[in-house]
DNA sequence: CATGAATGAGTATTCATTCAT
DNA sequence: AATGAATGAATACTCATTCAT
């Protein structure tokens, strides 16, 4: 955990610190990211980096920590309006908020890739550590189950590990030209072929 | 491409140097790999690498070629005579060759993991290269989809999309304890799921 | 340009590592000069270079910078007050200081040797540069050519390359046993063997 | 000295190291030049080198003396039926077929002002033997000074030096776009300037 | 005599971290 | 608490030369 220094500093700075570290890490793998660089482009004198955080992990914990906050936030409040639609529906609803969040922060979602890419114990305790995160959203297909839209011999639990899987994938176009809508889009496209392998094989009858 | 010198060094040297090389990068993202680890590893003097390898990405190339061979040798074998049940079908078929060439080489997936979220210059266009052998595969779905197992308004190169980014994050739990067993229940159920979500919908009438 | 590190050095320790750069970029061309040997030399580690010059290019503009002022600060000293004897006049008044300054920094002139021969587009640059700041030396003949005592007919920028190619050459020789007096007296007569072959015609009728 | 061997070599093997030492040569100082370089160039084994050549010294030997004779042999063949012309005259004469080898082999002139800058032992070594052989024009001069064209308080070994420097310096211009006819006319407003500089003083009342 | 593999010391530069002020 | 200098090990890569075949 970054140290109550860190804490009071003036916010500007601190942003100056957040923004450049998200730089790094978006550019880098963890293990290649350097505070050097950081540093620098922080425009910090080299010692005080280490008055802040503890090393490279301390300051990477804080960045997607702060960075997951925010994704959840903003998920929870356009989700939870409509928790009668069923997952996918949440989905729908909190998509164009989702896709405006990522266009302000180009970086977010390199960080992730480079993240997904890491099987070191650092990274991997972290994502493991944020699997377990999905647990409510798995009690929402659990619901969407009992209510007949997903059937009965399908794991929940699966069914989100397919759509983060591929969605998360899709994010991987988003800042090419033209991405935004593509990825809107095939969004929609992906909901629907799930929705449709999911349901319950008698509907289809 | 590895000079001659490197082909024509005694197996067991060469295989020594291979899987040093492999572990590197499955450990480490090709920019923060180290030479130095790999020669210290595979036992050869500093300057005699530069004799087989031009440079690091030379190696990288040689090793992600060496391995994306393998692979595609496999499925082709088990792919081929099978190939009037559909690229289901043939991605069935060939699912239990390919879970066993995995299970031999616990690394390659993870250099592959490192690949995907790295988006230097270097791996970029490894990745955009590795795009366009899908072709061949493009061209399978859209047979199926001639042959009335896909509905019409669905792009076989998004399905296919879909497919590999779920499956290819599946392989990521390979090693776990009871990983094997479970990625093949995964691959069978998300095969159905796929194939139950891009069937035509007058079926389901 | 220097970090504010290197200034704020203790003044021997800057000395120390000012000299050994002399003395290393005297025996060796830009290309060939080591920092591992400057470093070695002037007895500072490695890493603390890094801190003090932003590379060996940054290094070798610092001296060549120190070099010429402390160059231009002599010659403009002993030349200013004789402006009215023409531009030989004021090489002829300057050229004791000159050499007693040659005698003390032995290694000076080397550098110089190294960087006339030297046509990588670094140490080219720089030549070009240097080149440049001849304009002020080319009015000198030019206002000298006015005075008559040049003939018109004569390009004043190619006396000067004329002087200036001969005499650097002659001080290949002056840390020869004898050089210092020999080049004193050469030089002489290379100003005497100019100026009579640049004199007007008319005169010699 | 090159080997036998070197010498009983197919011509055409023999060309292709030796300008790729010209290459080399002319693009690095001694100290610089790689003969990494050098035979992969050539397009010869590494192992084959030592075989011609003790060593980096000797190919370097080698090439300059192949060089140097070649010039001499231009300069005798057209200075030779001038003689009467005195010195400058015959430069004037042999100058049209010099600039025109020049012209052939660019890189020539640039192994020289790398020599001309470098005072390790063994470069300085090759250019005062070289010096030794300018003897002979010296007498040319000498024979100038007799017959009452050069002053007889002027040096001749001292006129030739200045001659030597500032036509060598002349020549870094020569492969500039436009830079040989600019040469030419500067060679004779050089000789000029010399010869009216060397002249003796009587004739000018 | 031709060959090309082996090798360890060399190159410039960057690194994370400590510590005294 | 802020600072920035110090440091040695790390990085990828090149070198000249030897030697066995």
């Amino acid at each position: 955990m970054p140290t109550n220094t860190f804490f009071r500093l003036p916010k500007e700075k601190r942003r100056r610190i957040f923004s450049a570290a998200v730089k790094e890490f978006s550019n880098f793998s963890f293990a290649c990211a350097s505070i050097n660089r950081i540093v620098r482009l922080a425009g910090i004198p080299r010692g005080s980096f280490y008055q802040y955080f503890s090393d490279k992990e301390d300051l990477y914990m804080h960045v997607i920590t702060v960075i997951g906050e925010e994704k959840m936030e903003i998920f929870q409040r356009f989700a939870a309006p409509v928790t009668q639609t069923g997952f996918f529906g949440a989905v729908k609803a909190s998509l164009p908020a989702v896709l405006e969040w990522l266009d302000c922060h180009p970086d977010y979602n390199r960080i992730g890739f480079f993240m997904a890419g890491d099987d070191s114990p650092f990274i991997k305790g972290i994502r493991d550590r944020a699997n377990l995160l999905t647990d409510r959203i798995v009690s929402m297909l659990k619901a969407d189950q009992k209510a007949g839209l997903i059937r009965e011999d399908l794991d929940p639990a699966f069914l989100l590990q397919v759509y983060t899987d591929a969605s998360f994938a899709l994010f991987r176009e988003f800042y090419a030209p033209g991405g935004r809508e593509k990825i809107s889009r095939r969004l929609t496209d992906l909901i629907e072929l799930l929705q449709q392998g999911a349901a319950p094989r008698e509907a289809s009858l």
